[in-house]
DNA sequence: GTCTATACGGTGATAGAC
DNA sequence: GTCTATCACCGTATAGAC
């Protein structure tokens, strides 16, 4: 049905790019490259770059809503849904260890340039974060469910970091262990088993 | 008696440069403009922006050491000098918010740039959790020491990332107080109060 | 040691032919 | 829609005067 357009591949060839080597060290020549076209056709479809970095961005924010949304409708109880934010670092276990998170890592870099777009960026994480807070809160942490929810973060960034740092892909897998315990915790315990 | 040469101030530069804005985005005319030289002036001291690299990391390596060595000679017990780590985070609470982890940071791009100097960066990190390491082997971990040295680094690496992203500096508070709950946590029943 | 002048490649971006 | 040709600019890096 819906074809997909050459500015739809500059897109997506541009996400993973800014994944792999970072925005700044992307260049359209490099995009270019990987879609196959000429980089004088490329402003057809984009005017500037930071008009490509917003594509990604809305992207990103489009799948990561339909990602949540699945999680919501696969689990019933919200501990089997955090559980599946948990896995996340799981399966994308050999990119991390390469590229490190890639919400993180972008965040971290448009905030170092100072760039527009830094807040739009940071919009991923708030995704994250109030879908946690309310899986935090249907379990009965009310007050502290956001903070509940911006640890759980904080402990998948650092994990992925750390194994990005030493190209130690194991670490991964040991933290999320750590975080499913530290996630068993958190279950109130009047909560029904 | 020993004078603050030319080549001494070019590398402190550039070390705070590469830090709030990253070391592909920092060029030599922003370093020449902080230390107050020409660019031609530059590359008698450094041939090449890989050298400058080299020197700042040098330098980080340097100053990490030392802070490392103060810790041990301040405090008698270990714990109370893995509580000096966690203290940093709150000691550099605004800059962190503002630009992330030195440490952090540096290694995540020289990574996704590929860069040689990656490993270079990596072994700060590596400083740091062979310094933590000793102190939970003191504490008497035994085995688990190494992994509890790499559990507080990534840790303090995602409080860092989030308070970042979110511009929220309290974020590390409420960490920090979180690691040291943690830390009070891995003492063993039979260590002498 | 410090400067000015300059080379040279790659960058984002534009104009116009097809 | 896609291409080639071209632009101005900024990056690292060099040469040579003082």
């Amino acid at each position: 049905m819906t074809q997909e357009t050459t500015k739809d591949r500059i897109a997506e060839a541009a996400d993973q790019l800014f994944y792999e080597r970072g925005f700044d060290a992307t260049s359209f020549a490099d995009i270019a490259a990987a879609v196959g076209i000429s980089r004088g056709n490329f402003y057809y479809h984009f005017k500037t770059k930071d008009e490509i970095l917003d594509a990604v961005i809305t992207r990103r924010m489009a799948s990561t809503r339909a990602m949540l949304s699945d999680w919501q409708t696969a689990s019933a109880s919200p501990l089997d849904r955090i559980a599946c934010y948990i896995r996340i670092l799981t399966a994308n276990q050999a990119k991390i260890t390469l590229y490190g998170c890639p919400v993180g890592t972008l965040v971290a870099e448009l905030g170092k340039l100072d760039h527009a777009a830094q807040d739009q960026a940071a919009a991923l994480f708030t995704l994250f974060r109030d879908w946690l807070c309310r899986q935090f809160e249907e379990l009965g942490c009310g007050e502290g469910a956001d903070a509940l929810a911006m640890h759980l973060l904080a402990r998948s960034q650092g994990a992925a970091t750390l194994a990005q740092a030493f190209g130690d892909a194991d670490f991964i897998s040991r933290e999320v262990a750590l975080m499913q315990d530290w996630l068993r915790d958190q279950m109130p315990t009047d909560y029904p088993a």
